[in-house]
DNA sequence: TCGCGCACGC
DNA sequence: GACGTACGTGCGCGAG
């Protein structure tokens, strides 16, 4: 058997894990470790620490590390609880006065090699890469700790151009200026790594200073040749450190699952206990759970209804138009009951009370409970509170927020996971009445233990007003929309499929061809070694597992080869084919001929929906093959039309308004195309002089705004080099001084309240925007300004439906609405209606806020979504 | 079953 | 000067 070392290195910056929050640093860490045991099974492992202020590397330069913020106490607290979780594990840890973990690890790594152990390295520093060898891999964790980047002596040529050796060499010119080494100015690891392909060693370079070019940078080297010696000296791992540790120490035994599960308990990793195997431990912590009592009910009685109710309409999927019911869990302020489903709607009682609005009741999810009780004709109504609607606007980037996550975040233990009662994947199944009804019960319990203080809580960040209002209001125009769902043309979609079929098959022979073998044309695997190797295309872009061939890449090659233009061709047709032909065929319900999307209301960042099961909002709609797929969406009637209403330039009118940029406000208020009015003041021309390719351009930088993208995503965009979209993107903050204000400004707020706001309250919390990692900093900085534009953007649209909604019932309109793409309604609505509608709803939607600039909606309609152009 | 590469929309 | 760079959904592939 194969000897397995593994040495961990616990240092700060692997402790970042991807919110920023130190207190789940021993989560992160321990994440990491299980996945190590379980996937590598070590046979020897240590865990190395770094030990004091002070370390050799110091004498030899006493600014080492210097200038470095001190840890946090968040994360210094949290020390000891990962050495005792060690310590459960039976892993030892070890520190070693005056050195660093670096040291410990390459001397252990050097030992391990010498004795032909395969030795895996896992730290979060890209020093350790000088380590790697055949035997020796290291495994740099990423944002977070759970993923890693396997460094093998093949993969860090192809990834850093250099070999293991010349890592420190590097690290010698370029400096660090995390650990404060100077390494050379104006070298960075492009130069550094150039100069080392050329000269491979320090040594060498400073032997051949008369063949490097750049006068600068001949300079810079020269005067600074003892600094990149003593960087090199700093960066180089010590493989020979004093340490008292042997190998046969770190042999791993395993570890015993009790002690691991006591800790666990301990730190309320309940989710990781059954990774351990601790079956006894859950099984505790399930009857740890206190006593509820309920009456599982035959009959419905108004007793029940007494006062607020916390309502439950239990499926075991969230595929909720088509899951049935599998029973009702019902809780007032004195009991609580379960009503077996044919119970409650056999129950003209039961209706009476859903479908009264002045009874108030607390669901979990209003659009789910509405929609599973509308498919049985209930009219659920007096939804007063929503937990997972409440618990999405008081933290939108909580990914948890199923019932029990909610409730342990608010101190409530009283329920247990779907999967731990109903199982998962294919064992899924339902379980016997009593523990059902118990399930379902609790649920119910608890929703109404975590109104108050939700509701409190809300209040506290004033958002009530956006829960009530906004989300609880949309929720049931979204339950509407989905439970009414859309025609589709089976037929009409069938028929394109036979066609793109045959077009199919002809460019893959013709592929096939040129390409002078067959293979899968949908695998980059098979794709890459075609393109690149056996037809010897230019490698613009590699991907972690080898050649990318994304379209971007295979563009610039276009005239390289006939084949390149095919491939393309042949990925545009097979993605209408298989996500759009396919994939819609797949989720229409057979008797209607309709198709019900779920919008997912509690989901982005910025307070957009999403869509799933289909998913309705990327319908093609850019090239004119795909967009046919819109014609097979008609309206349910006859003699009904398609009608599409959107906003114009939202974002950039939400933009003006929050920015109250003068420039960009007139540029509305005169109604000109804001692209050729943003290249006339970025380029300083008149609306003449404006040539295609500068509205292109300004039309990116505009594009860049509304998504918060970097100035290397514009220069993605635009092809051009990084360097020029900075300067595009300087060019416009000149041109709206307003808007540069306000981009300073909201990043200024962000990190003083650590949060940012939408028109309607709306919050999003950005603690990396405090964070040392520019990476992680950057990021944060260009979602501070971007959410405030999207979210309002959002808002708006939200209240807009509402406002729509309202209208239509107040005028008795058969108009529907459909779908709602991000700043488009889609509707469905009797001609006769036609007129009525081109006039109420661009006023509906122009006219639910006022903003400084007026806000535009433009209409469409025809025969069917197509045809809404 | 899952992660990856890719592609669709806003 | 480097860092790795809008969000969301869904498909087919290929490794486990």
């Amino acid at each position: 058997m194969e000897i397995v070392l593994h040495i961990v290195h616990f240092c700060p910056s692997l402790l970042n894990n991807d919110k920023g929050v130190y207190t789940n640093a021993v989560y992160g860490f321990t994440t990491m470790l299980l996945r190590i045991l379980e996937e590598q099974k070590p046979t020897h492992i240590l865990v190395a620490f770094d030990a004091g202020k002070t370390t050799f590397r110091h004498q030899t330069f006493k600014e080492y590390k210097g200038g470095r913020q001190k840890t946090p106490s968040e994360l210094s607290e949290q020390f000891p609880l990962v050495k005792e979780l060690l310590n459960a594990f039976n892993i030892p840890h070890y520190q070693l006065d005056q050195y660093e973990a670096d040291d410990i690890i390459g001397t252990l790594a050097k030992q391990g090699k010498e004795k032909e152990f395969e030795v895996a390295v896992i730290s979060g520093d890209k020093d350790m890469l000088q380590l790697v060898s055949e035997k020796i891999t290291v495994n740099v964790t990423k944002k977070g700790i759970s993923e890693v980047e396997e460094y093998t002596p093949e993969y860090l040529l192809e990834k850093m151009e250099v070999k293991p050796e010349q890592i420190i060499d590097l690290k010698a010119l370029m400096g660090d200026s995390s650990d404060n080494i100077p390494g050379v100015p104006g070298v960075g690891q492009k130069t550094a790594t150039k100069l080392l392909k050329e000269y491979q060693t320090l040594e060498n370079l400073y032997d051949n200073l008369d063949h490097v070019n750049g006068k600068k940078l001949l300079e810079n080297l020269t005067n600074h040749k003892e600094d990149a010696f003593m960087s090199r000296e700093l960066a180089t791992i010590n493989c020979d450190s004093p340490i008292e540790v042997k190998l046969e120490d770190l042999s791993y035994k395993g570890y015993t699952s009790q002690d691991v599960a006591a800790i666990f308990k301990d730190l309320g990793f309940q989710s990781l206990l059954e990774r351990v195997g601790a079956d006894e431990v859950i099984e505790e912590t399930k009857q740890e759970l206190e006593d509820i009592r309920y009456t599982i009910v035959d009959s419905v009685h108004s007793d029940m209804f007494n006062g607020e109710v916390a309502l439950v309409v239990e499926m075991l999927t969230d595929s909720y138009h088509t899951a049935p019911i599998e029973g009702i869990g019902l809780v007032n302020k004195d009991n609580a009951y379960f009503i077996p489903t044919e119970v409650a709607l056999a129950s003209e009682e039961f209706k009476a009370w859903a479908e009264d609005p002045k009874a108030t009741k607390v669901v979990f999810d209003v659009k789910q409970s509405v929609v599973s009780l509308l498919k049985k004709g209930i009219h659920l109504k007096g939804l007063r509170f929503d937990i997972l609607l409440a618990s999405y606007l008081l933290d939108p980037s909580e990914n948890n927020h199923d019932i029990p996550a909610i409730a342990h975040r608010f101190g409530f233990h009283s329920v247990l996971n779907d999967e731990e009662v109903y199982g998962k994947g294919a064992k899924m199944k339902v379980p016997e009445k009593e523990i059902l009804a118990e399930h379902i019960v609790r649920k119910a319990s608890v929703l109404k233990d975590l109104e108050d203080k939700m509701e409190a809580e809300l209040r506290q960040h004033e958002l009530y007003s956006l829960l009530d209002d906004l989300e609880i209001p949309l929720a049931l125009i979204l339950a509407e929309m989905e439970h009414t769902g859309v025609v589709v043309d089976v037929k009409r979609l069938e028929d394109m499929g036979t066609e793109l079929k045959t077009r199919l098959e002809e460019v893959e022979q013709e592929i096939y061809e040129l390409a002078g073998e067959k293979f899968n044309i949908n695998s980059p695997k098979q794709l890459g070694p075609i393109l690149f190797e056996k037809l010897g295309l230019r490698v613009i872009k590699k991907t972690k597992t080898g050649y990318s061939t994304a379209a971007d890449v295979l563009e610039q090659l276009e005239n390289d080869h006939e084949i390149i233009r095919k491939i393309l061709l042949y990925r545009q047709l097979g993605k209408l084919q298989s996500t759009y032909i396919e994939g819609l065929l797949k989720v229409v319900d057979k008797e209607t001929s309709k198709i019900h999307t779920r919008y997912n209301q509690a989901l982005t960042q910025t307070g957009r929906l999403s869509s799933i099961d289909p998913n309705l909002q990327n319908i093609p709609i850019r090239i004119e093959e795909g967009r046919k797929i819109r014609q097979a969406f008609v309206p349910s009637e006859k003699d009904w039309i398609m009608f599409a209403a959107d906003y114009s330039q939202i974002e950039l009118r939400v933009l003006a308004h929050i920015a109250d940029d003068e420039k960009l406000i007139s540029a509305f208020q005169k109604g000109e195309d804001i692209h050729t009015q943003t290249a006339m003041d970025v380029f300083h021309v008149d609306k003449e002089q404006v040539t295609s390719d500068m509205r292109r351009q300004a039309k990116a930088v505009n594009f860049g705004i509304v998504y918060g993208i970097s100035d290397f995503g514009l220069s993605q965009n635009l092809g051009i080099t990084r360097k020029e979209a900075k300067q595009f993107i300087e060019r416009y903050f000149d041109s709206y001084p307003g808007v540069k204000a306000y981009m300073d400004d909201i990043v200024q707020e962000a990190k003083h309240k650590g949060y940012v706001t939408t028109l309607m309250n709306r919050r999003r919390y950005l603690p990396e925007i405090t964070s040392r990692n520019f990476n992680l900093r950057s990021f944060a900085e260009r979602t501070a300004m971007n959410t405030p534009i999207q979210g309002t953007a959002a808002d708006i649209i939200k209240k807009a439906m509402i406002d729509l909604r309202e209208k239509l019932k107040e005028e008795n309109m058969q108009a529907r609405m459909l779908l709602q793409v991000h700043d488009e309604l889609i509707l469905e609505a009797p001609k006769e209606e036609l007129e009525k509608l081109k006039e109420l709803v661009p006023a509906m939607m122009e006219n639910t806020v006022e903003l400084k600039v007026p806000l535009k909606a433009e209409y469409a309609y025809g025969d069917s979504w197509y045809d809404a152009k």
